[in-house]
DNA sequence: TCTTTGTGCAACCCTAGGGTTGCACAAACT
DNA sequence: AGTTTGTGCAACCCTAGGGTTGCACAAAGA
């Protein structure tokens, strides 16, 4: 059941992937759903879609739970907007650090 | 000088590279920077910093201009708070799924 | 002019990782 | 019992891409 492993590294080079975001997106509108489910729905086998799911999973993106003798997954949304406020902190800064740049060089116009 | 080239995929292929994200934290700081200045603050050599500076370039998360015979490359914000929405959204969107199923589950409880 | 110093281009090495197939095992179903 | 169906494990293929070195060329500086 694995809980949120935070590091935004992790969820950045998991969404960095093509085919996971089409997974996550299937994912999400099912909301819960097995390897060999996904694997039919997706243009790759199933071994490629657990190996994704993996990914997924140390980000803390999904979740699993047994079910019988089927894994099923489920999406996450935490790691997704503690993510969302990592990059948008970083956007501010940046802003910050231009503007003040900006403002040195308007002073001391070379 | 190229402008914002959008397009949410390419900024987190981008980010995901750990020296792609410390080349955007020095160049942040430095506020402008040459591809050789930035060499000689990072680990690597100046044609990695080169490569890397690219792939910043086409996701529009860095912008270059030239002075003199040096290229001056600086970090550009918008398309970082951009992609800051989108995971949002997305979060946003995973958030709502999640609580109808939850709904609908304790309506009919198994 | 000669010498530095920053770019650009190209070839190359090597691992990570996205993809596959095959098989063994366990849980359901008949 | 025997048969299906979903997982797990492992070996394997192959390209993308992160890293390097070497060299040619142009722009500053001496």
């Amino acid at each position: 059941m694995n809980l949120g492993r935070d590091d935004v590294g992790a969820v950045l080079v998991a969404l960095a992937d093509p085919t996971r975001r089409h997974l996550l997106d299937t994912l999400a509108e099912t909301g819960q759903a097995s390897a060999t489910a996904l694997a039919d729905r997706l243009p790759v086998s199933r071994q490629a879609v657990v190996k994704h799911l993996n990914v997924l999973l140390d980000a803390g993106l999904v979740s699993s739970g047994r079910a019988g003798r089927e894994v099923l997954y489920q999406v996450r949304p935490e790691p997704l907007d503690e993510s969302a406020r990592w990059m948008a902190d970083l956007a501010a800064a940046w802003d910050r650090r231009l503007h003040a740049i900006k403002r040195a060089a308007e002073r001391r116009p070379m």
